[in-house]
DNA sequence: ATTAGCACTGTATAGTAATGAGTGCTAATT
DNA sequence: AATTAGCACTCATTACTATACAGTGCTAAT
């Protein structure tokens, strides 16, 4: 026991030792070769498989450090060891910055409807089901937030007597539709004043600072205008209450079920809750849109509990002016990292070239 | 053998012989104990169960008849018996045409929001929801048809040289937009005119109708009217050309999943493509809008392999003049049919009444 | 027409033994 | 000092057997 703990120690000062290189080239060899079939891998298949001559006794010496050290587990005494989500970590940050996606997984990417006139909730739809049938897993996005978008086009539109449609269009693309009721029962010809000086005033800002802006004139101007500012004001005080929750597509969240790994366990009903929550995830999303590149989260690093045994992989999305969105997978932490990276940065390019072309500027 | 088949025909002229009153009575026990317990029944414990005072034997020659006339199937020798479809109809259509809801599903369903300003989409949506939620199956409904709404208003948006965006709202109270891309980049001007034109012109009319009337025109008029009526019409045409096919909102699969009924075999994996595919389910959904009250598909009934093992049980939903959709359940062939159909009933009728409020008329 | 009784069938369950993959430790080797 | 061979040990998996039991089908008795 203590000879083990001074073999590694001895390496380095601290505990959390940098591996030698001959132990992370086993423990690379571990995780991979589980992440391909799953099962844990014996000493002795190691010992023939791996590069180095090394004996089964060796091995299981590296093996048994390793797993002191953190990075691997043993469910019973006489099976082999599996990689913990420590390990992963070592492995995916080991990994080259940019590997290459496959040419014809780029095709089936590609493929995400450049159309014409396609909805930028429909490009994101396609996306998010294309990657959730590649990646056999679940797949994720986020829709524009409405909130940091700017503002391309509002339109009032009287439909009955205490009930006005508002249209809003992002310089995204997107378009948001929302009924509200008023007491005064505007006429159109108001709503059309208002319309315009909405669109003449707020042109070129973020539905945020929209909000701002329509707060400060509350307290400000408060009935030192003419008759048909207040008219305004109200209005769209309540046009831009716009605070849609869970703006989150998912898909694929069958194969998560249907993937030997959860199906064993119970844990699966607390996958599916948190699917039905969203809110966990969204938060997961946005925190991923505040960086460029992909980000990864495994396992219990997001102290998210449903999310226990499932890595989520993500990257954000954009168009000329800002980030977006972010879309992402999530499948098992011993899902096949790069591959899935890979796939989720080329789809979030994707996307920021598809949605970029349909934007409005 | 032949012996059987006798006492059975003795009853009825034809071998499609309606059972005598106690075969019923014993039928109707044997489903109503699957249904609950999901275990096929023995003779000597329906014995027991059952009010008439029976002997086991007797039971079995009752059961062995049932049999013979496809109520009941054997999966193995010594195992009891398990109602066919057949069965299933044959309950269902013994069952009285109302049942009560219990009180407490009722509360659960009637919160079906009826907040002020909550969109059609939105409350089918949660009905779907809710649906799925207290059956535990999967829970499905079809959006309402714009083809057979009526149009509210319609208006055009020009948000860049070469895309205008269409917003039709039917007096089911559905929004629906969609950017067009133009090759006139035609001004806002002239989009108002042809606005105001058709706000007139097709008002009250069905979707379907506008578009007949602008194919007409497009045959009859051609070349012979000012500047203005061809450019209307262009964009008359490719506004009415909304045809969205899947209008559909799925929720609870992952319920079907988990059930004990379905998990066992590999035929989920069917189920799920049949959900994905969304085509079929649109089908039969359809057909139950042509008819008044719920409408049950049992197992094999649909001619529509991907749903064998599964029960169907649908409602229409309607406004104040149309009959928009239908929402449904879908479910093992063994549900607990008094109750999913009183819920789909009942919900069916909450959202009739729900969306009828938010209709504009 | 109904029922009691018995033989028969096939599933499910528990117990047992054999197999095998894998480890941990010690002693020998390099 | 590091590596390796060898051996004992652990534990999951599998196959096999015996037993129990739920249920039927048939025949003979009521």
């Amino acid at each position: 026991m203590i000879k083990k703990v001074l073999r590694v120690s001895k390496k380095g000062v601290s505990f959390n030792v940098i591996l030698n290189e001959r132990s992370q080239l086993v423990l690379h060899s571990i995780i991979e070769s589980y992440i391909q079939s799953s099962e844990p891998i014996g000493s002795r298949t190691l010992s023939k498989s791996i590069g180095l001559s090394l004996s089964p006794a060796t091995i299981r010496n590296i093996m048994s450090d390793l797993a002191e050290l953190g990075y691997l587990v043993q469910n019973h005494t006489s099976a082999g060891r599996v990689p913990t989500d420590k390990a992963y970590r070592f492995y995916v940050n080991s990994l080259p910055p940019k590997s290459r996606v496959p040419e014809q997984i780029k095709q089936k990417i590609s493929t995400v409807s450049n159309e014409q006139g396609t909805q930028v909730e429909e490009i994101l739809a396609e996306a998010v089901r294309k990657l959730a049938e590649l990646t056999n897993f679940a797949s994720v996005v986020t829709k524009p937030k409405t909130s940091v978008s700017k503002l391309q086009r509002i339109e009032l539109i009287r439909i009955s007597d205490d009930r006005v449609l508002v249209i809003l269009v992002t310089k995204a693309g997107v378009v948001r539709d929302k009924v509200i009721f008023v007491k005064e029962s505007p006429s159109q010809e108001l709503l059309n004043s208002v319309t315009t000086f909405m669109n003449e005033k707020f042109k070129n800002q973020s539905m945020e600072e929209i909000r701002n802006e329509i707060h400060q004139s509350m307290v400000e101007n408060h009935d030192r205008y003419n008759d048909f500012l207040p008219h305004a004001i109200r209005l769209g005080k309540k046009v831009f209450e716009f605070d849609q929750p869970g703006e989150i597509l998912i898909d694929g969240q069958m194969n998560l079920l249907l993937d030997s790994h959860f199906n064993e366990q119970s844990s699966v009903r607390l996958l599916i809750d948190a699917f039905d929550q969203k809110s966990e995830i969204m938060k997961i999303l946005d925190d991923s849109m505040k960086q460029k590149g992909v980000r990864i989260f495994i396992g219990n690093e997001n102290d998210f509990k449903q999310l226990k045994g499932c890595s989520l992989i993500t990257a954000s999305y954009r168009n000329k002016q800002n980030v977006l969105g972010s879309i992402g997978v999530v499948g098992p932490t011993s899902m096949d990292y790069k591959m899935i990276i890979s796939m989720v940065d080329y789809t979030a390019k994707i996307l920021t070239k598809t949605i970029s072309e349909q934007s409005y500027d």
